[in-house]
DNA sequence: TCAAAAGTGTTATTGGTACACCCATGG
DNA sequence: CCATGGGTGTACCAATAACACTTTTGA
């Protein structure tokens, strides 16, 4: 276990992720659960090195849960009330944890450093499910991807952050062609479609749809795609570079 | 002089505040200029109170230099860069203001505090112009609004941080329905497109501007302004509760 | 030959742009 | 009655939505 307050980070101030990835129809959380007693969830979070930027702070934190280096990311929002702090989590879980914490996990020292006041810079990212092998770190029980519209509650204010964080994703989703970020490689149109409404939460027109994305002149159309099914056979398509 | 690192502030963060009004065409930005020897201009900055959420430390950091706290405050974005740091800025600043030095306006805790890496996060502020009487602080030798397009060179990333709030402020315009707080209680349709010109910087055609905002349904029509102009009187608009 | 899903075309509808015209005002 | 700026109506264009039809695939 390592001891943050004995490390050289910037006092008060965290940065949480909220790491989308998407499959079966549905956008995912990568959430960890704590490995202590109580059924804590919460979503990867860390402090900032004094010698790195909040980014490279945030993809460091991704990497460790993720693995992968090379990925979208975006600063969406600092959250900050005066209340903002896990004391009553951490009082919680050591209540519950009375015997692991019998041994000093924390000592005073470090609990009075990690229990103040919190602001906390979100980022969310968007992977490729199919590129990442979730990882846990080593205060995790277990971590996993949970559907968007059913996570587990979190410590804190994380249901919130992530609740923004889907709100910048739409908003910025046309901006600035993020959504493949989100697919593999090769993908169908009705892939796209499909994850388009997952993430808008609302139907679209297929053939309106189809031509809409093909419209922004961004994708290339590769051979075709083979199900097996009894139907004809949907094109694949590829980010063009 | 206060001595920030006397008071329960928290460390290595800060807020910059991009205050925004608008007169003459112009969008402005309230820019204070340091009492010292060389030529420093700065945002209106400030630390946190441990008691404090960043929303009110940024109001109180807006009243100090307005006046006013009922002013519309959006965040926008955290600045991060591993070397977003004063020191270059406060070393030549000494170099040039000895004479004050001497005396010992910095201790050297103080100066340590002050110089360290600062994670800023950006506001901008919407005011009406005529509600407003800037004011200094007891560090600001002068306080004026300065012209968007023809900043005064400021300190550190300052002038950058004025680029995003005003690429923040194009994007949530329409949106939002912010631009009114730019504007007196009353005004023309005029007024409105010419604001709307100098924000995005770019013309927009009279009778289809006028069609677009009333669509907006948010304007209430009032009596005439007679200008004693030869023509046409305009009429007037007020945002409708 | 049939069902399922993919691809594409054709027509409304809408939102924005361009052009035109008329109106009120004070000199 | 004229110059100036304000208000509004109409025609046009492009982007989107709605509807329809054809094609491909494997059973």
């Amino acid at each position: 276990m390592h001891h943050p307050s004995e490390k050289d980070y910037i006092h008060q101030l965290s940065i949480d992720c909220v790491i989308l990835g998407y499959q079966d129809r549905q956008l995912k959380v990568l959430v960890p659960k704590l490995d202590f007693r109580g059924d804590f969830w919460a979503l990867p979070s860390g402090f900032i090195l004094q010698e790195e930027s909040i980014d490279e702070a945030a993809r460091r934190i991704l990497e460790e849960r993720t693995g992968i280096r090379d990925i979208y990311l975006d600063q969406f929002r600092a959250f900050g009330p005066t209340d903002r702090t896990n004391r009553a989590f951490l009082e919680r879980m050591m209540r519950l944890n009375e015997e692991k914490f019998g041994e000093e996990l924390f000592n005073r020292k470090e609990f009075d450093w990690i229990t103040r006041r919190f602001i906390s810079i979100g980022y969310y990212a968007l992977v490729d499910m199919n590129k990442v092998v979730p990882r846990k770190n080593d205060i995790d029980e277990s971590i996993a991807w949970y559907n968007i519209r059913n996570l587990p509650p979190m410590i804190m204010d994380h249901n919130e952050i992530v609740g923004k964080a889907l709100e910048t994703l739409r908003l910025n989703l046309d901006e600035k062609l993020i959504g493949f970020n989100l697919l593999p490689e090769t993908f169908t149109m009705r892939e796209v479609q499909e994850l388009y409404e997952a993430i808008f939460d609302k139907p679209f027109a297929r053939n309106n749809f189809q031509k809409k994305i093909l419209d922004l002149n961004v994708l290339e159309r590769l051979e075709k795609k083979f199900t097996g099914a009894a139907n004809k056979a949907p094109y694949l398509y590829r980010l063009a570079r």
